[in-house]
DNA sequence: TATGAATGAGGATTCATTCAT
DNA sequence: CATGAATGAATCCTCATTCAT
């Protein structure tokens, strides 16, 4: 699905031997990518990207300097695929708000089914590296979370709605919270859904928008659950 | 030399020499739960965690053995303390379905923000342990969420309620998906929550059944979202 | 002459186990030294000084940290040894100036005799370690040249000498020129001195001062060497 | 695009592409030097060597060998160069001794001033390579000394001068011992004189002159320095 | 009970050097 | 003639862990 097979037929030592320097980055970058999720940061060791990338360890720091900076190439990259898978999935707009998050929601669930790794290195590793990775790792997620953010808006504020209570305003303060509830929910059942047999990215979407939807539409009309005791705050 | 000096003799630092083991055993435990949740499992050093119980490494050693079993102890007494506070929040049914999650949750959020580093050693670090501790996370999360599914389901098949669509065995296999839905959602909003000025707890709460009952409550009657192309399997 | 040796015999294994942290500190320092002076910074190992330290190498980044902070201890500790030697011998003033000057040159030869690597390190390290390094040998180096400018300056301004020419000022200016040579001088003088059999410091002293003393002398007295081409700036 | 392209192509960056050997080695080993005396033996890499001399690594290996080979090739050609300075400088016997000494010590410092580097790889590098370095380095700088030596015997043993004290002889055996002197203090001073604001080479020469050339003439003459306690051996 | 002293093992990083084109 | 691609072998440094007291 991603990764390199420049040659149609299967190599039997995959790619062995003088590549050029881009083609050999992304394998060093696709096996960097499955090791840091396989253990994590900190406990992944060069040796171990080395190996599963077929290459020695210098021409690792040659092409792409220290372990810190090959995570970060590693966020970089997946997260831009990441968000464009998303992108792409949503781009049209129908005119039903429900389908447009059912949408995002199963291009994502696609993307984290076909590319475990990637989202696990996005998304699972401890925030607890060093400042400048922190601060990337939460630069990236934040980005992620606008992109689904703006999706909840779009689902949210469709036309022929009623105003909502508390005004639009309120409406959009409040889409980032359920963003982050959607990208959490996903996630957890990015997590579960490869141990159902038979379970699809769609229906995992819809098992989601099953749970979400009402209370979502709802809420854009101003009903929301009744508590007497005190007001969402926001 | 002034201040509090409680027994007798002087007592310069605070809780230093000769206490009875199991106070030591605390308090290195909660050190642990400290530089684990600051750091992650790997980056963390024994040094750090002896540094700050302020204790000598080998009496860590001594006492709670090697560090994988130190983190196992943490591991074990925070999913305790965590699924204690749950279940006593949950103990009584006042027979409103949405009562009991309201209170549920409410008391998650409750702890994870009176127990933030708590929360991120359970539920945030990077499933890349050793296998001993992997499989223990993994059967520790399992247990939460087990917890979580229970909940779901007492909420779900409150009596007075109809026969759901498909029948109570397909509303129960739904009730993991839902949990796990929730808890993800659960854990974003609690990273989200403090950064939200005046956000209190019970807030938190409101803001996820707000997304969550109304949805969870149809789909007790049966009506699940309307999707024509494809039904949620089982 | 310089190290430890506690026992009045000898140690089949020179201290083996258990050291005290200030015994072992200097110890190391001691092997550092050697190691650095035969190799150069950039060429010792770590691995070497430890072995020539009897010690593991964490235990040398334990007490020392790195390799620059040790070379560094080295620098500061052989730089204070040198100096107050040279201090020792010229703090009496016998109103002399070329007894002074003399036993200054004598302390010198003596400490290098004794200790060579002490001045291959402080004086015969090329100047192209890190910045850090490169400055405190700087500073060092120059912190030596100012204890032999001073011995100079005792020299020079000796009472009972008339004006020189020039005056007072241009003399004080010349000292640091002479300084400069003149450690040049007996830098050059004791790596030679050893090679040349029977040679004692007393007598590589009396070379030198052979050599300059005339001349620094006359200089005193404003008898430049005859050049009528040019005039000496300064 | 305009400037200086002599030749009827275009020649983006000087001295690039197809040079004849010679050229290139030339071109190599300045670089070499340069880095050298910049970084020390070991600190220098071929890397930078290369990316100096505008050429790839193979090609240094091709040319001129191994890092070892190239230091060598260095020393030797500097090493030639200066001497060949100090002979020109020196060849000439207009009769003064003084005058021929002074001649040495000027070319020498204008060698050093215009050729610092080449200066700081002959002289001040640590004599703590590989083995082989290390001896060429040690008979490279006995060359210079011995030439310098030549220098200070042929000023000494200028004809009109009585029979010295002790004979010709021990005369000679001094005359080692004042070549090192000399070459160090001029060393010493060759460093320091870029830090003083308008000293000139021949000024530089000039103050060693006046430093030691009464001694030396003195001791032609069987003047030592008075010193009773102990007579100059050999 | 409690700790200062000590280390084996492993991980990140760099460098001289060589193919294959 | 000239070089981009590639690596074996060190080197610095850290950490979990254990003695000996």
């Amino acid at each position: 699905m991603h990764g390199l097979d420049t040659l149609g037929a299967m190599d039997p030592q995959p790619s062995r031997k003088r590549l050029p320097r881009k083609v050999r980055e992304q394998q060093m970058l696709d096996a960097a990518v499955q090791v840091f999720s396989r253990r994590g940061f900190h406990a992944a060791s060069m040796e171990e990207v080395a190996e599963c990338a077929q290459v020695s360890k210098p021409l690792l720091y040659l092409y792409l300097g220290s372990k810190e900076e090959i995570f970060s190439a590693c966020i970089a990259r997946e997260a831009d695929r990441l968000v464009n898978v998303i992108g792409a999935a949503t781009r049209a707009d129908t005119g039903d708000p429900a389908d447009l998050l059912r949408r995002g929601l199963t291009a994502f669930f696609t993307y984290v089914a076909d590319n475990r790794a990637s989202w696990v290195v996005l998304y699972q590793q401890a925030r607890t590296q060093s400042d400048t990775l922190a601060a990337q790792l939460a630069r990236t997620r934040a980005e992620i979370i606008d992109t689904v953010t703006g999706l909840v808006r779009r689902s949210m504020e469709a036309p022929g709605r009623g105003t909502p209570d508390g005004g639009y305003a309120a409406l959009r303060r409040e889409a980032a919270a359920v963003a982050h509830a959607l990208v959490g929910a996903a996630d957890a059942l990015a997590e579960w859904a490869p141990a159902v047999p038979g379970e699809q990215p769609q229906d995992t979407a819809h098992r989601l928008m099953n749970l979400v939807w009402v209370g979502l539409e709802r809420r854009t009309k101003g009903e929301g659950f009744h508590q007497p005791e005190a007001a969402v705050p926001g």
